[in-house]
DNA sequence: CGATCCCGCCACATT
DNA sequence: AATGTGGCGGGATCG
C-alpha cells in the first residue's frame, strides 16, 4: 500500500503521497497485476531493503497510520519490488529532505493532490475524449486504480459519475467500457428533458439564489424515491441488467445533479439547493446529517464533473453570505447553443452536430422519451406519478402521498425561492447570471433557431390547428396535444367556443374561452408589440386566430407575462422568440360556458392525456414580502397536504359564482426546448378541453400556463376554477386543492405545473388601465422584477428565473382575495400565488376565503378590461 | 470556523 | 465465503 511514498513525505498524514506521481513516471508499472487484491499497491515498493525503505520504515514508524497500513499489507513484498526503479530516488530524496521532497510535485502532496478531481483528470487523460467509434476501450478498474495509485474505491466514485453520463459503461466485473464523449450531448439532452420534467419548476424558483432553508425540509416523502435515472440504452451497452442493484445513488445523484444545471436558467446550482432537491427520498425528517451527507456526495460528483469540464465552482453570494455553487460550463446542447462564452471547459462541446441540429424543441421530446429507459423502479415512480396524479380521480391513492411530498417539496422550494428571488441578488461574484434581460437576451437558452420566422406562419396555421382538435395546434410538438381534442362528453372539442391562438414561435397557444364580447383579439405575438405593449398587441393580432372563434378579444398586452419575455428578449435578441400572449376573455360567450360550467362554474376541463396536474403547489411568487414567505414556508411545512386549502374552497365557490372566467393561455416563448406551454381558458366548460381523454385523470384546468421550455420550466398555473367536472376533487383531498400534477404525457417538457388555485397573480390592478396600462413593456414576469410587479404579474423570477417568468396569473378567481400571506395560514396557500406586488399590496392578499368577493381578481380584471372592459 | 472532501469501514451484491 | 460495489460519515485539511 502505501508505497513508501508517503513515507517520504511528511511523517504524518499529510502526504500520502501520491502514488500517482510515481505511477506516471513509471508509466504504470505493469507488474502488478491488475488484480484486485491489492489495494494500493501498485507499484512495488522500492526495495524494502533499500535505504529508502528503511527510511520509510522509520517514517512509518513515526506515523502510526502508516505503520498500520503497512502492516496490513505486509510490509514488503519482495516480490514485486522489482520495480525499484520506479520508486526512485525521488522518493528517497524526498524522504530525506522530507520537506521538499522530490523534484516533481511531490512536494506537498497535499490533500489537493489527492483530490478526486485531480484523480479524475488523470483518469480521463488516459482515454480519448472521442475515441474512434469502432474500438472500444475497456477499462480495468484494478488496473487503473493501481496505475493511478489509488484505491479502487476512488475509482468507483469516478466511474459512477462517468457512467451516469454515459461516458463509460460497465461491462463486467471490474470492467468498464470507455465511450468517450460522443454521446455526451445526447445524454445531456436527455437529462435536460428529464430534468425539466422533474425539476423544472423547482429550479425555476431556486435558480439563483435561494435562501437556504433550514435544513428542514418539509418534504415528506414517502414512498419510493423517484429516481429518475435514465438509463440510456446505449448502443452497445445497454445496461439492462445492470440496474438491478439498488440504485446506485451516486449515479442517480449525478444525473439529477446534472439535470438541475440543465434545467436551471442561470446554470448555477448551489450545493445546498441541490442537496435539498436531491434528498427526495424518504425522509421526512430532514436530518441535518442527511443533508450533510448529500452535500458530501455532491462534492464528489462535482469534482468529477469539474474534471470533465462541465461545471466549475463559483460562489453565490447572497445576503446571508456566500454559498458554494457550481456553474455549468458545458454545452448547453440541444438548442444548438453551446455554451457560454466562457468556455472554460477544456472540453469541446461534444455535441454532435446532428443532434443539435435536430433539436428542434419539440422533437426533443419525442426522442427524449424514447430514450429514456427507466428502471423498473423508476418507472413506477416519477414519471408515472406525474401521470398518475390524476387529480381528481383518486383521492387517496397511495400516490397521493407522493404528491404530497412532491407538493410539499415544491412548496418548500418555492418558499425558498421566493426568498431568494426577492431580490435578485446577484452576486457580482457570480459570473454568470445575468439578470433578466441580459440573460434573456442571451441566446443562451433561447433558441433561436426556431422561431421567428415561424411565427407568422403559425398563425396561419393556427386556425387549423386550433380548434379542430382542440388543442392540437401544433401538434407536432406535443404528442399529447393532439389527443386532446376530445372530450369526454363527446364534445368534440376543446373549447367550442374558444378560440385559440398559437404562437408558433414559441409554441404557444392561446385559448380563449368564451369571450364575451365579441371580440377577442388574439393577440399576438409579436414580441415587439408586446414589448411595447401597450398598445396592445391587439392590433397585431393575427387574423387567423381570430378566425377561429368569432369573437375574441385580445388581451394580450395585459398579460404581463407575455410581455416580459418577449420584450426582453426582443430587445436583446430578437430572434428569440418569445411570444407571449394572453388573452383574456371575459365572459363566456356563449352558452358553452354557461352550459358547461354549470355547477362548477367553470371549469374547463382539460384532459390531457398525459397531463396531470398538480395543484398544489403554489408557487410562490415572490411575494413582496419575504416575511411572508417564510411564514408560508412554514406553513407549508406544517400544513397538510390534505388540508383543504382555503384557496381551493374559494375557488370553487368563486367559480360557482362566476361563470365566466378568464381564459388564457400562455405559451412559452422559448422556442426551444422544451416545452410547450399552454394556457387554457379558464372558463371552459368542463370538459371542454380534453386532451386525450384517456382514462387518465383528466384535469380540468381553467387556465394553465406553462412555461416554456427553454428553460425552464415553469410551473403552470391554473386557475382556480379547477374543478373539473371530471374529477371532482374533493376538497379534502389535498390534491385537489393542493396540487395537481400535470404532467405531460411523457414528455412534455415542462412538466411541472403549478396550479394555483387561487392563484393569483394579479397584477396590480389598475383598473382603469387594465391591461397594460402603464407599462407595457414590462414584462411582467420575469424581466424586471419591478416591472413585473408593476404589472401585477407575479414573477417568480429571480434573477435566476429570469428567464422565465413565472407568473401566475390568477385567473379566475375573482375574488382574489387578497390574502395576506402572513396573516393567515389558510391564506397562505394562496399567498403563494399571489404576488403581493401584483396586487398592489401584498397585504391585500388576504385570504378571503369565502369572503372573497367575486370580484374578479385584478388580473382578471385586467384582462377583462382589456378585452371587454367590463370594468 | 465553515467549506471541502479524503479515507476507508462496512453492508450489500455478485460470483 | 470471497470478492466486487458503493453508501456513508468521521474527521482531517483547506481557505
Amino acid at each position: 500500500e502505501n508505497r513508501f511514498d508517503r513515507s517520504r513525505m511528511a511523517p504524518k498524514t499529510p502526504i500520502k503521497n501520491e502514488p500517482v506521481d510515481l505511477s506516471k513516471q513509471k508509466g504504470c508499472t505493469p507488474e502488478r497485476n491488475p488484480i484486485t487484491p491489492v489495494k494500493l499497491v501498485d507499484r512495488p515498493q522500492p526495495d524494502p531493503w533499500t535505504p529508502t525503505a528503511n527510511l520509510k520504515m522509520l517514517v512509518s514508524a513515526a506515523s502510526p497510520d502508516m505503520r498500520d497500513r503497512e502492516k496490513k499489507k505486509e510490509l514488503f513484498r519482495p516480490i514485486e519490488n522489482s520495480e525499484q526503479s520506479d520508486t526512485p530516488d525521488a522518493l528517497q530524496y524526498g524522504m530525506v529532505d522530507d520537506s521538499t521532497a522530490d523534484e516533481f510535485e511531490k512536494q506537498r502532496p497535499s490533500r489537493k493532490q489527492k483530490s478526486l478531481g485531480l484523480l479524475c483528470q488523470k483518469f480521463l487523460a488516459r482515454y480519448p475524449s472521442y475515441p474512434l467509434s469502432t474500438e472500444k476501450t475497456t477499462i480495468s478498474l484494478d488496473e487503473v486504480a493501481s496505475i493511478l495509485g489509488v484505491e479502487r474505491r476512488r475509482i468507483y466514485d469516478i466511474v459512477n459519475v462517468l457512467e451516469s453520463l454515459h461516458l463509460v459503461s460497465r461491462v463486467a466485473k471490474n470492467q468498464y467500457c470507455w465511450h468517450g464523449r460522443h454521446n455526451l450531448g445526447q445524454t445531456l439532452k436527455t437529462l435536460q428533458e428529464a430534468g425539466e420534467l422533474q425539476y423544472g419548476e423547482l429550479m425555476t424558483f431556486f435558480q439563483h439564489k435561494e435562501q437556504d432553508l433550514e435544513y428542514k425540509f418539509v418534504e415528506r416523502k414517502k414512498d419510493s424515491q423517484d429516481r429518475s435515472l435514465l438509463d440510456f440504452p446505449e448502443p452497445d451497452c445497454t445496461s439492462a441488467s445492470a440496474n438491478s442493484r439498488k440504485d446506485k445513488s451516486l449515479r442517480i445523484m449525478s444525473q439529477k445533479f446534472v439535470m438541475l444545471f440543465l434545467v436551471s436558467k442561470t446554470k448555477i446550482v448551489t450545493l445546498d439547493i441541490a442537496a435539498k432537491i436531491l434528498i427526495e427520498e424518504t425522509q421526512e425528517t430532514v436530518d441535518y446529517s442527511k443533508f450533510k451527507t448529500k452535500v458530501r456526495r455532491l462534492y464528489d460528483i462535482a469534482n468529477v464533473l469539474t474534471s470533465l469540464g462541465l461545471i466549475k465552482k463559483v460562489h453565490v453570494t447572497e445576503e446571508r453570505g456566500r454559498k458554494p455553487a457550481f456553474k455549468w460550463i458545458g454545452p448547453v446542447e440541444f438548442p444548438s447553443k453551446t455554451d457560454e462564452p466562457r468556455g472554460h471547459s477544456p472540453t469541446p462541446d461534444p455535441l454532435p452536430g446532428t443532434q443539435r441540429g435536430a433539436c428542434a424543441p419539440y422533437q426533443i421530446y419525442t426522442t427524449g422519451k424514447q430514450k429514456f429507459t427507466r428502471h423498473a423502479s423508476f418507472s413506477s415512480t416519477q414519471p408515472c406519478e406525474g401521470a398518475r396524479r390524476k387529480v381528481s380521480s383518486e383521492p387517496s391513492s397511495p400516490r397521493q402521498e407522493r404528491q404530497d411530498d412532491y407538493c410539499s417539496k415544491m412548496i418548500n422550494l418555492a418558499a425558498v425561492c421566493r426568498q431568494k428571488i426577492e431580490e435578485d441578488t446577484r452576486d457580482p461574484s457570480i459570473t454568470s447570471p445575468p439578470p433578466l434581460h441580459p440573460v434573456l437576451g442571451d441566446s443562451d437558452f433561447c433558441v433561436n433557431p426556431l422561431p421567428q420566422a415561424v411565427f407568422p406562419v403559425v398563425q396561419a396555421d393556427v386556425p387549423n390547428l386550433s380548434l379542430a382538435n382542440g388543442v392540437s395546434g401544433p401538434q407536432a410538438p406535443h404528442p399529447s396535444i393532439p389527443a386532446a381534442s376530445k372530450t369526454e362528453n363527446g364534445k368534440p372539442t376543446l373549447l367550442p367556443n374558444q378560440s385559440f391562438l398559437c404562437f408558433p414561435s414559441s409554441s404557444l397557444f392561446m385559448l380563449c374561452g368564451s369571450l364575451q364580447e365579441n371580440n377577442l383579439c388574439e393577440t399576438l405575438p409579436t414580441p415587439e408589440d408586446m414589448g411595447n405593449r401597450s398598445g396592445k398587441a391587439q392590433a397585431t393580432v393575427p387574423p387567423a386566430a381570430c378566425q377561429k372563434r368569432s369573437s375574441h378579444k385580445c388581451a394580450s398586452p395585459s398579460a404581463p407575462v407575455d410581455d416580459e419575455e418577449p420584450a426582453a428578449k426582443k430587445q436583446t435578441m430578437e430572434q428569440s422568440d418569445v411570444p407571449l400572449s394572453l388573452v383574456v376573455p371575459k365572459k363566456p360567450y356563449e352558452s358553452p360556458v354557461a352550459e358547461t360550467t354549470p355547477g362548477n362554474g367553470c371549469t374547463s376541463a382539460v384532459h390531457l392525456e398525459a397531463f396531470h396536474l398538480d395543484f398544489a403547489s403554489p408557487v410562490a411568487p415572490e411575494a413582496a414580502d419575504k416575511e411572508s414567505t417564510q411564514e408560508q414556508e412554514k406553513w407549508f411545512q406544517n400544513k397538510d397536504p390534505d388540508e383543504p386549502s382555503p384557496g381551493k374552497e374559494n375557488i370553487s365557490q368563486e367559480n360557482a359564482h362566476q361563470p365566466f372566467l378568464p381564459q388564457y393561455l400562455y405559451v412559452q416563448p422559448t422556442a426551444g426546448l422544451s416545452s410547450f406551454n399552454f394556457l387554457f381558458p379558464a372558463n371552459q366548460a368542463p370538459g371542454a378541453v380534453s386532451l386525450a381523454a384517456s382514462q387518465l385523470p383528466s384535469l380540468s384546468v381553467p387556465c394553465v400556463v406553462v412555461p416554456s421550455a427553454a428553460l425552464a420550466s415553469f410551473p403552470l398555473i391554473c386557475s382556480p376554477t379547477i374543478t373539473s367536472p371530471l374529477s371532482p376533487v374533493p376538497d379534502g383531498s389535498f390534491s385537489a386543492a393542493a396540487s395537481m400534477n400535470f404532467s405531460m404525457s411523457g414528455l412534455a417538457s415542462t412538466t411541472p405545473v403549478f396550479i394555483g388555485t387561487t392563484a393569483v397573480v394579479t397584477p396590480k390592478v389598475s383598473p382603469a388601465s387594465a391591461v397594460d396600462p402603464q407599462q407595457p413593456a414590462h414584462p411582467a414576469l420575469h424581466l424586471s422584477p419591478v416591472l413585473a410587479r408593476a404589472c401585477g404579474a407575479v414573477k417568480l423570477d429571480s434573477p435566476a428565473c429570469m428567464g422565465h417568468p413565472v407568473t401566475l396569473l390568477k385567473l379566475q378567481q375573482p375574488s382574489s382575495t387578497p390574502l395576506t400571506p402572513k396573516s393567515i395560514r389558510p391564506a397562505r396557500h394562496e399567498a403563494f400565488f399571489k404576488t403581493p406586488g401584483s396586487l398592489g399590496n401584498p397585504v391585500a392578499w388576504k385570504k378571503n376565503e369565502g369572503s372573497q368577493t367575486r370580484n374578479a381578481s385584478s388580473v382578471q380584471r385586467r384582462l377583462e378590461i382589456s378585452s371587454t372592459s367590463p370594468d
